[in-house]
DNA sequence: GTCTATAAAGTGATAGAC
DNA sequence: GTCTATCACTTTATAGAC
């Protein structure tokens, strides 16, 4: 069932192993040719021989898992919306949304954290041009995902829709990369909960960010606007 | 007023703001001595003569934002608190948290968005090493925004606020880093709002979550588990 | 398919002249 | 303080032997 995450065995495996673990650990910038050769007991010329250059490799790395975490993200998608009469329910919506990304990690080479790592990492590079599937694949899942919210949540326009799955987004990519940083500044006072319990509780305030924000932006015009700080008004 | 975030004039201030520009377009990783003096029509051995390496370049640059926009947040914070009765007013809170990271866009020499991007990525870094003074800075903020947000929410444990301020975080710092993909690819839906319309949405958005969540967390073990996809039993 | 050897360019850093 | 010249490496990529 496996085989979208593991491609043909041999050293070409070795070498997406090795580049995942670096990847991981220091980011797509921070590795060369020559670390990942070197963890992969392979010769230097090998990345060039079987990837055609090192950016083919970060492709490679990064489709084994992008492609299939959107796809299972559809999938539960459409569970969720199959389970519903007619209006899915907004947790199902969102653990789809959210749940896909850590389903595997038991699967990979990787440890726990490394796992959660590179797949932010994945899901949070902005420097690698990705091939346009990719982009595609991106732009039908915001569309798939804001409309099946759309059914829970019937008074937000698309607009709106959006921006929220972005934040949502956000979260979750930092809470894949960052979540070390918070053990190592704010531990013990953040206790040590499983993904699953983190997981949760995300998933709650999403959805609770999401259900009852409405009034408040459409109704912005009619308080007086806060003024503490100069306002900002360019376009992102 | 504006010491903070301008050093003293001539060839060092024109070495620092090369560098921003650059950090913010490709990165702290991808950028060379070579590029940043050649930008700044410096000599090579510029950078090397007043910062003692790339890497205190790089310190300079993200002290000279990160100190200033966290004396800022803990301004605001005092100026809510006080207003407040006791109860501060959530949405007032996190504005103390959100805004101060846009506040200064127009004292830059950088572009609107240049300036979002360099911001994002300072608070979003991970591989460079930041001085401990920086580490304090984030424990002390940590400790007293997630005061505030429980005096406004009575509720919560501490390790719950945490958390939760840890996924509005994420959500800001992806805004400030990864909005131009989402115009690449969700445009023309996304429309074309103000950045203070987005904080807004942000701020609605964050508040709602943190409100209402808490019931649905502890009643957890009351409910039956969702089974849906494997759980994921280990920390992050 | 795997290796060595090497090309060609880029890296941060510094010694020493001015 | 600014410059040139250069050191000592590292980088990706490839030609060609095996």
């Amino acid at each position: 069932m496996n085989q979208t995450i593991v491609p043909n065995g041999g050293p070409k495996l070795r070498l997406v192993e090795a580049a995942e673990k670096l990847f991981a650990e220091k980011g797509f910038e921070a590795v060369s040719v020559r670390d990942i050769t070197k963890e992969a007991g392979a010769n230097v010329a090998a990345v060039n021989y079987h990837f055609g250059s090192r950016d083919g490799l970060v492709v490679a790395v990064m489709s084994r898992y992008l492609t299939p975490v959107n796809q299972e993200r559809l999938a539960e998608l459409d569970k969720a919306e199959r389970n519903a009469s007619g209006v899915p329910v907004l947790e199902e919506v969102l653990d789809a949304y959210v749940r896909p990304l850590v389903a595997h990690v038991g699967r990979s080479e990787l440890s726990e954290k490394l796992y959660c790592k590179l797949v932010g990492r994945i899901f949070g590079e902005q420097g690698v041009e990705v091939p346009n599937d990719i982009q595609n694949q991106t732009r039908n899942l915001i569309e798939r995902f804001t409309r099946a919210m759309g059914k829970a949540l019937p008074n937000y326009t698309q607009e709106e829709l959006i921006w929220r799955l972005h934040f949502i987004a956000g979260g979750l990519i930092h809470l894949l990369t960052h979540t070390d940083f918070l053990y190592r500044v704010a531990a013990p006072a953040c206790g040590t909960p499983t993904v699953e319990t983190t997981i949760e509780r995300f998933i709650q305030f999403a959805a609770d960010g999401l259900r009852s924000g409405l009034e408040a932006v459409e109704g912005e015009e009619e308080g007086e606007p806060k003024k503490k700080i100069p306002q900002a008004t360019f376009n992102f």
